[in-house]
DNA sequence: ATGTCCATTATATTAGGCAC
DNA sequence: GTGCCTAATATAATGGACAT
């Protein structure tokens, strides 16, 4: 039952109960209902975190707190929470601002159950002709031999906790980023440290490709391409480096483009590579540049490639075809060289920006989280 | 406003297959 | 047979749409 986070779980049980606390998490069924639901806390990036079913008891207990129920007794004869408030509440918090009602509703009683089948309180009560909603008090009073304690305060530090446990990583990263912004001019040395540190195999993979994107969308971007349709009307253009949309929304799509050469990139982890060129026996498949984040050579990258291809397909004829499809392979070590050049060229500034901007979007990242939820 | 059903995308578990 | 890897399958956590 235990995971990493449960030991801020009981940190905070410490601070509010000190000796009994250990019995509070023992008698509590919300307790240990909510130190189920934080098992993604301290995962990576990609662990798929619980948010609607905490916040919905959030919300109500901070209701309850607000009112001051949990100091005086007289809860039974309060009126409710307003169910459009509660909404609106659960949505002004970090990660919650798509979440709905289900929650409120039926999610979290149903898998309260789920969890406790024998429990006889449903922990959240509503009264649908008025839209009013409380919170089952039998399961904030915990009692502990002659004494009963309530939990409701602790609950909402437990959730807390968690929720900036969840942000944390990021919002980490963020700062270092505004922070760097702001001395830049004084210490591009440290940006430029900064920049490189984001280039290795062990960072978060959509960091990774947008770092990637930032440095390399300012490597091409004063090269030139002269193109035209007649000899003496020729064009000049700036290849231009574009970005397709958010890593996750883009499974399977190409996650950089190029124009006007029409190039694609594919920022990608592993080698195996099948998945980009399916069929390729039969169909003739368009070329891409795969940005791997990996410090191998590009020579070894590329004969891993081929010994992978040669594995799967084994007719010299479409390996070959299948390496054709590989426009170039750009490892950790030339998009340092990249980020070099183009740090000549004094975009150093640009880049940090693109990376801020882009790491927002990917991650819906807003200054506004940094009030919401209760310090 | 709310219950319900479906879709999407992630993780967790299991089954099956392979090299040794 | 053991251990390891991968593919298939199940499960979970929402988001979205719609009827009422």
């Amino acid at each position: 039952m235990e995971h990493s986070f449960t030991a801020n779980i009981k940190s905070v049980l410490q601070k509010h109960f000190k000796r009994n606390a250990d019995k509070v998490f023992d008698q509590s069924q919300l307790i240990q209902y909510i130190n189920e639901k934080t098992r993604s806390a301290n995962k990576g990036s990609k662990a798929r975190s619980s948010f609607a079913n905490l916040y919905a008891i959030y919300v109500i207990l901070e209701d309850y707190i607000s009112k001051g129920f949990h100091k005086k007794g007289n809860y039974a004869e309060y009126e409710g929470a307003v169910f459009n408030k509660l909404f609106t509440r659960q949505r002004e918090l970090p990660f919650g601002s798509n979440l709905q009602n289900h929650a409120l509703n039926n999610r979290m009683n149903s898998e309260f159950q789920k969890y406790f089948p024998s429990s006889e309180f449903i922990p959240i009560l509503r009264k649908p002709e008025t839209n009013r909603y409380w919170f089952n008090e039998n399961l904030l009073k915990i009692k502990v031999g002659a004494t009963s304690f309530n939990i409701a305060s602790a609950v909402i530090d437990i959730i807390s906790e968690y929720s900036k446990t969840k942000q944390d990583a990021f919002q980490r990263f963020i700062k270092t980023c505004e922070e760097l912004q702001e001395i830049e001019n004084l210490n591009p040395l440290k940006v430029h440290e900064f920049i490189l540190g984001l280039l290795a195999p062990n960072v978060d993979a959509r960091l990774f490709e947008i770092v990637s994107y930032a440095i390399l969308k300012f490597f091409y971007h004063d090269q030139i391409i002269i193109w035209g349709f007649e000899m003496d009307k020729l064009n000049k253009e700036n290849l231009k480096l574009y970005k397709t949309g958010k890593t996750n929304a883009n499974d399977g799509g190409i996650d950089f483009v190029m124009k006007p050469l029409g190039r694609f990139f594919q920022v990608t982890e592993t080698l195996d590579f099948k998945k980009y060129f399916l069929d390729i026996d039969k169909i003739q498949k368009y070329p891409i540049t795969f940005v791997i984040n990996s410090e191998e050579s590009t020579k070894d990258l590329i004969k891993k490639i081929k010994d992978n291809a040669n594995k799967v397909y084994s007719i010299k004829a479409i390996v070959d075809k299948y390496m054709d499809c590989i426009e170039e392979v750009i490892n950790i070590p030339t998009l340092n060289e990249r980020f070099i050049v183009a740090e000549k060229q004094g975009c150093l500034k640009a880049i940090l920006d693109e990376i801020i901007l882009q790491s927002r979007v990917e991650f819906s990242y807003t200054n506004s989280y940094d009030d919401s939820i209760k310090e």
